[in-house]
DNA sequence: TTGAAAGCGCTAACAA
DNA sequence: TTGTTAGCGCTTTCAA
């Protein structure tokens, strides 16, 4: 203890804890922060969180580290809190809705100051109870319906106008949105924003949209085989995320179709390697980390009490065009 | 507090946890764990971690979440971790050795009960010292030359070997080894391997390896520009991993060399979606999740004072063949 | 400005 | 088998 090296008991604990009640003398204060220095001493978190209630840890539940959409945000999230003096507590569902209730409980259960999700399902019953209980709550890309959590997201939207007008721009007429499933608020928002792009551009007031099973590679060449047993003649697809445009990719590629001379394609988030494709991705970049530290700042600021705190943060997206994007095939 | 609903004061604790000292009677441990239920009870793990010095809590320290070898091994390691009731401190040090320093010590700050490494350096005097502390600690792909801590890695050495048994069985007598800094333990395991190998097959006790600034696309581009400069002919590229491959793959398109017409390139690692290039690369598999788990097992074993615990572990490698590797040009 | 005393919620000894 | 007592290391009243 610094108490003996130093001096007195408890005042130590002030000496090192800045603006708190009762300042302290000058010289006391450097006596016992060099006698802390010199001993090598950290304040037991335990002890200090069994005090304070405060255990100085942020639990962080991902659906899937593997997708390489999430790390970006894990990262930004991870230097926020380290930067504030907070732990990170990361817990990985896989996508499970299970899971997810097993992790957010163990993540309250050790007495996390707050939580970050990014795993929410719309209807997810786990991330809904979590509005009512006493542990602040951060959601990140995914929203819940029923209850109105704090949200950090990319702007999807305009992402996605921006790559129906890049379509149509380039004369694409039939136009379709092969996403994922609707129980993700993403896909929900991704699909309105197309639907309402089409529509102002006349393209058509009820498009096609199919989806997946699932944000994945397997999951869109599935999806686009339906699109093609439909025979709907599109000239474009617009895909959900990267992963579903891989998956179509593969399905085209494997049906005889070439791409961007047959058929368009577009994604969504600019994963990593999606420029060194053939042909490379045109898709919609999202800011990962600086959702990632936005995420962070607001359950920073939630933790401190801030009533400024912005509830519901929009970063912007940018459309990237590149070589799997062309004009439709003529005639 | 449980005792009130159920009756006795500290009887619930044992009640609660099996196997202490003391038998406790069937009828008092149900009343107990029903009360518990009933309440909603979660013991605090921050009290109880200050009574038995155990936080529950593992930090796991890595060098770039971005970087496509990590997550798998996260994933692993945060599985095997929560199925054991410990929860998982992630730590980011985005390559930076003072980063490093700082993660740890606020890591045992926080009273980790453990430590999994994957950013040791081979001179990372952070590292070495935590050897001489009293957290164990468990390292990843990535050893240090001073201290003998457990390490969990692949078997690079075979993957090498069989690389280039490899390209030397499609004809290729000029291999050169790209790769990254010496300053990491498995740039050396590798490039020992391959020097082994190329002599082994009568190519040249002393082939070509030149050494980039890091593990990335951009320090692959410039030595494998470094590689053309010498004009040393090399038919064959083996690179010390994916984004050295890809580097190279981009100076030789840039430079209107073909692969693998005019050269064939190998990876390591088998990062996501290189087998989506063009050419689809040929590379080294790793299992990322299994080295995960293994780590948090093995650092499970050393919190257990498990004396059989394996502490060095080597999880195998393969050989992926796919179109980035092909016979010699003929002349 | 500092000391003294109490207690956060739990578990480990010891006693019954 | 259970109750009692004590204390983990810190912060926080309250008094001096």
């Amino acid at each position: 203890m610094a108490e003996a090296a130093g001096v007195h008991p408890a005042t130590a604990s002030r000496a090192l804890n800045p603006a708190l009640p009762g300042r302290i003398g000058a010289e006391t204060t450097r006596r016992v922060q060099e006698a802390a220095r010199r001993l090598g001493y950290t304040p037991d978190p335990l002890a200090r969180g069994l005090r304070t209630r405060r255990s100085g840890v942020v639990g962080v539940v991902v659906p899937d580290l593997t997708n390489p959409v999430i790390p970006p945000i894990v990262r930004g999230i991870e230097e926020a809190l380290w930067a504030a003096g907070r732990g990170c507590l990361l817990a990985d569902t896989d996508n499970d809705p299970e899971r997810e209730a097993v992790h957010v409980a163990q993540l309250v259960a050790r007495r996390c100051e707050a939580l970050i999700v990014a795993t929410a399902a719309r209807t997810s019953p786990t991330v809904a109870a979590l509005a009512a209980g006493d542990v602040p709550t951060v959601l990140v890309t995914r929203g819940v319906d029923a209850v109105d959590l704090p949200l950090v997201a990319a702007d999807d939207a305009a992402g996605v106008t921006a790559a129906v007008e890049h379509l149509a721009g380039l004369g694409h007429r039939r136009i379709v949105h092969l996403t994922g499933p609707t129980d993700l608020s993403t896909t929900v928002r991704r699909a309105a924003a197309f639907r309402a792009a089409m529509a102002r551009l006349g393209l058509g007031d009820d498009p096609l949209v199919l989806h997946g099973a699932a944000f994945t590679i397997r999951a869109g060449a599935r999806v686009a085989r339906e699109l093609l047993d439909r025979d709907a003649g599109a000239t474009a697809i617009l895909a959900g995320n990267d992963l579903i445009a891989l998956g179509c990719l593969e399905t085209l590629a494997a049906a005889g179709l070439r791409c961007p001379a047959d058929v368009s394609i577009a994604g969504h988030n600019d994963m990593p390697f999606v420029d060194r494709l053939t042909p490379p991705l045109t898709t919609v970049a999202i800011r990962g980390h600086e959702i990632g530290t936005a995420a962070a700042r607001l359950v920073l600021a939630l933790l401190g009490g801030d009533p400024e705190a912005q509830r519901h943060v929009l970063l912007p997206t940018e459309l990237v065009v590149r070589g799997s994007t062309a004009p439709p095939p003529t005639g």
